[in-house]
DNA sequence: GTCTATAACCGGATAGAC
DNA sequence: GTCTATCCGGTTATAGAC
């Protein structure tokens, strides 16, 4: 099974794991060595400081959840299929990586000048994305509206139910785990619905 | 003016503010003294320990952006005029205490225990939710949609903003707060002319 | 590179004077 | 009720042997 890892990827691979289950407040330099199966010393023999390691596992998780925006406007399609492709492949990803938006959405908040360093030069993917929203308004392919608000309600669909997952298990499915799952499951056909129902002009029913 | 206060008052305004901004974990005793002018002998006077303390504040923040629910429920109207209410109404409240949902949520992810307490005898709001929008389904009022998925659709549109305020910001505002402010002001008008057009049936354009 | 031991500090909690 | 002083466990980080 080649389970052998290298000092350094079972220290990264437990951080990750610890951080991103307790936040940069929460975690204990011990409980990741033990997790990694070492010990203390070795984590200051590999990453000076705990904030040196927080921000290299950082980092990571920003650009796991976030570099699909940059995928998405490399790809050019008509924007229905935009649409489509995007939010199911986001949820997609999110479901693999469902406790990385809350971790990085918690120290972001913590911390805003996090995101400074995160965006540098990144600035072409909002003006693409603006202009994709801008041009299927031109096309009258969806009614005008915001492109901040646009993007940011199809995020807020997407990202959401994972960064609240607590509330919704416990209020709308009676603490039952099962039932989330199966809800996140419905979600890309939910959310795509959602979307296209309250922009695309020339909706119409299909089979 | 009448800025008196009595200590305990000032210990829970304080106690809010720190724990508000830092988490159960990122804050300190002495920070919430400090703010509240007093000394860090009197906390523990006044409250045990920390952990009480913190629990005080959460069960206060988390009924303030979730009694909302409990209010919406309450009123009878007809299904439009439900979702305008609800949406302006709680984007309203949520711009009064925009700090408080990154904080619940994030609580509740790292101890998901707290939900069950918060939520003792409350399912009777989630049995009015969905019986509110089931009907409307029956009525033909909005095409049929899961309500599970139609509720957590318009929590999301309400609630992301003020959670990923600084991914926003710094995304699609260059970093400028006014911008985000102005983005939140034109919200309410927004996610009610969104999720109209998602849901209902015959939405005419209006004048 | 990896370990044990320990330094240096911090933070929650308490004792006890007023 | 409120304060000062202090205890004590825990935490990051380093020293130094192997």
């Amino acid at each position: 099974m080649a389970k052998e890892k290298s000092t350094e990827d079972k220290i990264i691979n437990a951080a990750r794991k610890v951080f991103i289950a307790k936040g940069m407040d929460g975690t204990r330099m011990q409980e990741i060595a033990d997790v990694a199966g070492i010990n203390k010393a070795l984590l200051h023999y590999y990453y000076r400081t705990k904030t040196k390691l927080f921000e290299r596992v950082f980092t990571h998780a920003f650009k796991e959840v976030f570099v699909v925006l940059e995928r998405a406007v490399s790809n050019e399609m008509d924007f229905e299929r935009f649409l489509e492709k995007f939010i199911s492949q986001y949820i997609k990803l999110l479901k693999s990586k469902s406790y990385i938006p809350q971790f990085v959405i918690h120290e972001l908040n913590r911390n805003p000048d996090l995101i400074v360093k995160q965006l540098q030069d990144k600035s072409f993917i909002k003006e693409k994305l603006f202009q994709l929203v801008d041009q299927a308004i031109e096309d009258k392919v969806i009614r005008p509206v915001p492109p901040v608000h646009l993007i940011t309600n199809i995020l807020a669909l997407c990202i959401f139910p994972f960064v609240a997952r607590p509330i919704i298990t416990g209020f709308a499915m009676d603490g039952d785990k099962k039932k989330f799952k199966t809800y996140i499951d419905e979600r890309p056909e939910q959310v795509i619905a959602f979307v296209k129902h309250a922009v695309l002009i020339n909706q119409k029913e299909e089979a």
